[in-house]
DNA sequence: ACAAGTGTATTAGTTCACATAGTACACTTG
DNA sequence: CAAGTGTACTATGTGAACTAATACACTTGT
């Protein structure tokens, strides 16, 4: 499971989004598995039920997962969300290259920061200093 | 001169603080070029002094501009600012390759959206359908 | 000295998003 | 029927962002 960081300014329910959307995509949650229900999340998190409900209504709005009333909420079978995720995850991905094109940054700079990030083990990214000097 | 967009939930601070930046990144202005005064520029957008001096002082403290009481606000000389602007929109942009990442986006689908936004005019920019089907 | 224009500071008030709190209802399961 | 589930609603607290109004210090030109 994921950890929230109440104090980092983003909001509550967007770090619940976007902490399962990475669980699926990484494949640590698959299709069919049932989601905690909103009321243990909340209790777990110590967070306001209502928020979690938010959340997943978030999910369910994006496809990733569905919710039945009186059973439970559960990860969609299909690839509909999976697809709309990755989709997402490529527009922003492509603003954010537009930003970097608008500050003076060159495609072969970007370029050598995505390989630093792909070779950096996943843990310390700020030692990563690009050659800038 | 750049746009002011006041509904799209970007705090108008930041809208006017990037404008700036990136209107220096690409030498629309140059150092010791005075800067709009702080009530004209307000009352041009139509938003409150107040606004636009809480934007010079990022800007001021950020190095890319520099203020004398009962003068103006003007355009940096060096490159102090600027370097800072260059480190900052690289860290900007290794957050959201570590997102993309983490969303289960390869380094090779990255680095051709980085291609393709590159050889897009810059005009239309939601019309590069990256390869994905 | 004066006036006009500049940056800067302060206080107060509005608006809005976010999260919380509490309650209530519909549904499924045992 | 009871317990657990999703869902809906109103009310409240909090903080960020912006507005509003005013005031002060400084520079420039007359």
């Amino acid at each position: 499971m994921f950890q929230l960081d109440l104090k980092s300014g983003v909001p509550i329910c967007d770090q619940i989004v976007n902490g399962f959307i990475k669980l699926k995509a990484l494949g640590l949650i698959s299709g069919g598995e049932q989601m905690p229900s909103v009321r243990s999340l909340a209790l777990k998190f110590s967070i306001n039920p209502n928020t979690v409900q938010k959340a997943y209504a978030v999910l369910e709005a994006q496809g990733i997962i569905y919710s039945v009333k009186g059973r439970g909420s559960f990860v969609s079978d299909d690839d509909r969300g999976h697809s709309a995720v990755i989709a997402r995850a490529k527009e922003d991905f492509c603003t954010a290259v537009e930003r970097a094109r608008d500050l003076g940054l060159s495609a072969f700079e970007l370029k050598e920061i995505v390989d630093g990030v792909y070779k950096t083990p996943k843990s310390g990214h700020k030692e990563e200093k690009n050659a800038d000097g």
